[in-house]
DNA sequence: TCCATTGTTCGTAAATAATAGAACAATTGA
DNA sequence: TCAATTGTTCTATTATTTACGAACAATGGA
């Protein structure tokens, strides 16, 4: 069955670009399990949830992709039973110009 | 009397440059009234604690600067009843290069 | 249909953080 | 010396955040 076929289909909220706020962008990336996952996907975009080697429980790390979707950091879509996550850097560098790469490059390197 | 003669000087704790990190720095400024603060510094440096317009009680406020001196966002030196504030703009950007230009063009104009 | 996989949600507990008022401390000027 | 100014610290309260396990839901393959 074709993706878009599916009868019920999660709808993840995803704030649109105008509506991403500096205060909750710096908030979503000052926690260290958190910024691990967008330096992650900095360098390897779509993975799943469950491709991130996290030292936390799969709830609490479901909440921390929460947060950075409500925040507008990344988007996840889901696909199959898995959920691919990528960041929004289009919309992170047109609202908020040289903030990720800046926050990329001060971060230690994978 | 010369400042440097004073007998009792408060001592501020600063971070020194080497051991800012990039979350504690990113969460201090993740809070509204702690980012006005440093907007406004950026702005109009060197100014004392109570010369701001905060939505704060006078203890909150000085909790604000407190995170912001600890993160080593912010140094703070005292200056006869007054507390001076500057932003640690070298030290940020020898650390995190960009960063805080970047969240400086992020914000909202004050 | 059954089961494994993947991730979310719920309930709850523990830790953090924001806030304010009151008391306190240091400085300066009258 | 006394009072005003400025800001900190203490204490308490409330709210938020993080965390986990258990239960649940959706998907896809056997």
């Amino acid at each position: 069955m074709s993706l878009c076929d599916t009868a019920i289909m999660r709808v993840l909220q995803h704030p649109p670009r105008k509506n991403l706020t500096l205060t909750q962008v710096l908030y979503a990336l000052s926690d260290p399990v958190r910024l691990s996952i967008v330096k992650n996907l900095a360098e390897d975009d779509g993975k799943a949830c469950g491709t991130f080697c996290l030292p936390v429980a799969k709830s609490t790390a479901s909440h921390h992709f929460r947060v950075l979707r409500e925040a507008g950091v990344i988007e996840m879509r889901s696909e199959g039973t898995q959920c691919i996550n990528s960041l929004r850097r289009e919309d992170l560098d047109a609202r908020f110009p040289g903030l990720l790469d800046s926050i990329l490059r001060a971060s230690d390197p994978l």
